[in-house]
DNA sequence: GTTAAGTAAATCGTTGACAATCTCCAGTCG
DNA sequence: CGACTGGAGATTGTCAACGATTTACTTAAC
């Protein structure tokens, strides 16, 4: 009951939840993300509920949760919007994250087994051959991987959603992927040191290391944000969408 | 054409944004934070949309937002029910919580003002005095505004926003208000630390000290909640309604 | 006396339609 | 020539009604 069953797909509905709301959430969440839905546009909710066959309602009731996650604005009797990330808005999102990251690390330290790091060890390694190659399009979704599972480990499920919520509204500011020359090897180098700090159960080292890799990787982005907008000339301080994909 | 206009207060609608949703939406918090909606409790759109006098559109919208936010679970085409929060859920607020309130902490010493250390002197004096007097109603407002003010102080709104909804989310667990003696002053007395450590402009201080306190605070509340526990003998292990209020 | 099936009430999920509001464009006046 | 006023179109906010699913109760059989 739980696998396959290859269900007739009745047009697109039913999968989530068993109601039209994940659905339509769901689907929204993936055109908002995916840069089909651009920062600053407004979602009309008749074009939505038209695209994906269903009356307004459950869209209504999808855009106000993605609202409630921070994914969009909500202006009375104008709509909602795809929301606009200013440089304030990723500072405020890279902090939190690192914070989260702290906690993470700190809580996971006073618990991993030695199997669970030869998981993550595995994935640092496999980041090696990604940096040393230069292939950011690899490194990017193990590096989240990396996170993700030491997040997973801490058993909060509370901190676990809040970290993702935070990287999905990061995602709407599509400027990772511009990275210098050596980011990808630095970034790997502090993950060794999340991972020595792990090893070691030292819940206060493990706090710093994490902390201090979303710091950094704060100040990478940013350096090589800055670069591009002094290269790009004029009308830089504008959150340009300048994604590599 | 800015301002004033003094508008002729319709009813009671249009208050928040001008929608009945935002309306509904504080209106089912209010019920579900004050107890009136016990946890575990099924919230009936029907009822809730006739107590209010809407349609069940807006109340729809209002649980998916509050589903959003951790206050009310969705069963499918069962209902949203109250958060109903065990042992383990508390722990993870609480850690979470503890996490954010050290990251605010450490945000803060970094830039914190002298007028503003004073103020928040002000807050523990006042809290002092309340401790002093065991008085827990006076103690307990104090000690809110002053974790939301260093909060606030760090300018960073989403951290604002997580900390204040596992606020809300906390006090689904209506156990806080019984206190052990002298948990009021060793409180305190962790507030003078903190105090001590922005004096100083010292970051890890404040956060150590933060995130100390919360878990501190966490060791108070079970300690004080299986005493109660003990002493009320049976069915002691499932979430008991022990408010004092 | 206990269990199981069948039916009825209640409630959720969704829909389409109506009213209120906003946006945009044309027309007019200063 | 520019700025303001007016109305048409579009879009949001809200409502009442219709199927679908679940729950509770009654009834019958073992």
């Amino acid at each position: 009951m739980i696998d396959a069953t290859a269900r007739t797909i009745p047009t697109v509905a039913q999968m989530r939840d068993n109601s039209l709301s994940g659905v339509v959430r769901h689907e929204i969440e993936t055109l908002i993300l995916s840069g089909e839905l651009p920062a600053g546009s407004r979602v009309n909710e008749n074009a939505i509920a038209l695209r994906l066959g269903v009356s307004r309602g459950p869209v209504r009731e999808a855009c106000r949760a993605l609202v409630e996650l921070g994914l969009l604005d909500l202006i009375p009797n104008r709509g909602v919007f795809v929301r606009r990330m200013d440089r304030h808005d990723v500072e405020e999102v890279y902090d939190l994250r690192a914070g989260l990251t702290g906690l993470a690390g700190s809580l996971v330290a006073a618990r991993v087994s030695d199997a669970e790091m030869d998981r993550l060890r595995a994935l640092v390694t496999a980041m090696d051959e990604s940096a040393a190659a230069g292939d950011f399009r690899s490194f990017y979704p193990v590096n989240l991987e990396f996170h993700d599972v030491i997040l997973q480990l801490t058993g909060n499920s509370r901190l676990v959603k809040s970290y993702r919520a935070l990287i999905k509204e990061f995602q709407l500011f599509r400027t990772h992927g511009l990275v210098q020359p050596n980011a990808l090897r630095e970034s790997n180098e502090e993950h060794r040191a999340i991972l020595d700090a792990l090893e070691r159960r030292d819940s206060a080292a493990a706090y710093d290391t994490s902390f201090r890799h979303v710091l950094h990787g704060k100040q990478r982005m940013f350096a090589a944000f800055d670069k591009l907008a002094h290269a790009g000339a004029a009308g830089a301080n504008e959150t340009h969408n300048r994604t590599i994909e």
